[in-house]
DNA sequence: CTGTTAGCGCATTCAA
DNA sequence: TTGAATGCGCTAACAG
């Protein structure tokens, strides 16, 4: 019936031109059928629907909205990488739901990879399908940065700093200090580091400051992914690689929470003989006990909510505007009260313990 | 310097001509320095700078595609309450990557209540926003499907069945006769329900069947919200209501977690004295070792982008697509094993205790 | 009920 | 380097 000659004769698809002229009909009646005007024929309307059918119709939206005058609510665009599920709940709500209260609408891409990235973006110039950009954990390229420039499309970086663009971070190192700090303020000995890949910038700045807190032989190993499960692999490599362990600190709550489990399938006592801490404080962690650095999540969605409102109304976004948020370790659960007086806080409420878990080995994977 | 005329003079605001005026230049120049060109003089340049800044003017996107002859990726608008969380992350992330592999934009909408609902989709009917609408957990009025189906707008409903529409909703009345089937299999005599606000379908739907099953005399309460601490609040009014109670069923995990919290706080032995069961086992239930009912959210998002995807090809929609999903009691630490055998699903692995916390009662808030 | 006509705001030839 | 003219695909009067 239909050979799909339309999309491979007519470049850019089939316009109501073509629908018309396949139907019979003036354009407007082709347009009033799109539209559901009552005023048309059952039979036309018919031949019409038939015709777009045949000939794969799309309507355009850019002709649409240009035509019906309508108001243009800009739009920000947000890359990230979904996979750091935390990431992604914390920061992309506050900022749906302040861009919301602004009038902007959000469009979300997750990014997998280097060419994900350079793929959406490469996109998002050719269709100027957005008006303002908010980058997520990801660094850009200065001719990246250039071409957004010109094209006026201002942008702003969240957990990532970048010269020439506001930015939004947190004090990474500090917050490993903190939490390195308690952990001898508390007796520990020998402490182990969960780390993630590198490709992560967070990831590479506690690391770094755990090295050079720490030293070069301190033991340390990536996990291989963001899942708990990883953190649970990695707990094993690390516990064999350094039995001598006493602490471990976690570039992430997740990789915290794979190592608790570990430790608990061998029956180790958590705060007693091991203590354990994350990082980012997400959801539900208080809950769980683990005690953590903790991360003003919320904070950078809302930044960059607010600096793009900025920008969208038409002031300037330099880096002169950039942040990096302080971060604080918070005492729970799994680690013990530091003995020695420290700067670090101590939880006000909520810190339950994670309870003595009196669980045989198992599970030693 | 800028009266700001522009914007009260010029309704929908300047364009290209009325830069190109003031500035006293070509419209193909003002187009050039918008787009950076460099085969623009510098002063001339500035020149259209200024007469841009000075009129504030925002370039139009839709004109800017339209004679881009830029391709037109469809877009689906969804929206959803993010105030429920675990919905908001178990659901926007498949739809999001999902409709991502499908090269389809997502926008989400935060709904806050009826009147947001409404505002924004007449907003999406006025700027024909996007080519197909995913609404999650809401209801929608028939002069509305009619609206959309008139545009030819296809929609689908998440959490929420609707004559008419494709829906994927989950079996909330199973999932309660499988909770209250395992309680009384384990020995529960008086069952308790923390409900949540009755505007949300799942919630009524839960209740509406602890009802039917416990008693109309069954001791019920609703938290106030979404949170934890409204779970326990309720908690506390449940208890109060009911001493006797040595089971609580939650619409909700989030509920039974502050629950959990006020038995812990009280010193209650969980699942010895008191059972606790939620609902919906969103991420880290498992770790937590909370007994619930799984509901396979994940899904709820990849049929929704599957349908949408469809429907965006050319496919029609209607209810005959919709489905049920079937959900299952998962037996975790905070329930006692059924002694009779009841249908239940006995978790695999996971299934860490709670833990007996030997905790005084403190904070009998 | 239907066709004709004129823009919508901008990018882009093509001349100048 | 710059400007005038043309068209993108569609909607909305205005006629018929």
């Amino acid at each position: 019936m239909d050979y799909e000659s339309a999309s491979t004769t007519m470049p850019g698809g089939p316009t109501i031109y073509d629908i018309a002229r396949r139907a019979g009909v003036g354009i407007a009646t082709v347009s009033r059928v799109m539209n559901g005007s009552s005023r048309v024929t059952a039979a036309t309307r018919d031949a019409v629907k038939r015709a777009m059918d045949d000939l794969g119709f799309r309507p355009n939206r850019a002709a649409r909205r240009l035509a019906a005058r309508g108001p243009n609510r800009p739009r920000v665009a947000a890359l990230m990488p979904f996979f750091s599920g935390s990431f992604y709940v914390a920061v992309s709500r506050p900022l749906a739901q302040a861009l919301a209260a602004a009038d902007i609408d959000l469009v979300l891409h997750d990014v997998k990879s280097r060419d994900d990235k350079n793929r959406i973006l490469d996109r998002i110039v050719a269709e100027r399908s957005c008006e303002a950009l908010a980058l997520c954990s990801m660094g850009i390229g200065a001719e990246r940065q250039e071409q957004f420039a010109r094209l006026g499309v201002p942008m702003v970086s969240v957990d990532y700093p970048l010269a020439g663009v506001a930015s939004i971070t947190v004090d990474n190192a500090d917050g490993m200090r903190q939490a390195l700090d308690h952990l001898r303020g508390s007796g520990a000995r020998r402490i182990g580091f969960i780390s993630g890949l590198p490709h992560a910038l967070a990831f590479r700045e506690r690391e770094a400051t755990f090295t050079a807190l720490a030293g070069a032989d301190a033991p340390l190993t990536r996990a291989e992914s963001m899942t708990r499960e990883d953190g649970r692999a990695a707990a094993v490599r690390l516990l064999e690689l350094s039995p001598g362990l006493d602490a471990i600190v976690c570039a992430n709550d997740l990789f915290a929470l794979g190592a608790l489990e570990e430790l608990r399938a061998r029956g180790v006592d958590v705060p007693g003989r091991m203590q354990v801490i994350g990082f980012d404080d997400q959801p539900l962690m208080d809950f769980i006990g683990l005690s953590t650095v903790r991360q003003p999540m919320h904070a950078l969605g809302e930044w960059a909510a607010a600096r793009l409102g900025e920008a969208l109304a038409g002031a300037r976004l330099g880096d002169e505007a950039s942040r990096r948020l302080p971060v604080a370790f918070v005492a729970r659960a799994t680690t013990r009260p530091a003995i020695t007086s420290s700067s670090t806080t101590r939880a006000a409420a909520g810190g339950q313990p994670i309870a003595r878990r009196r669980r045989a080995a198992k599970e030693s994977a």
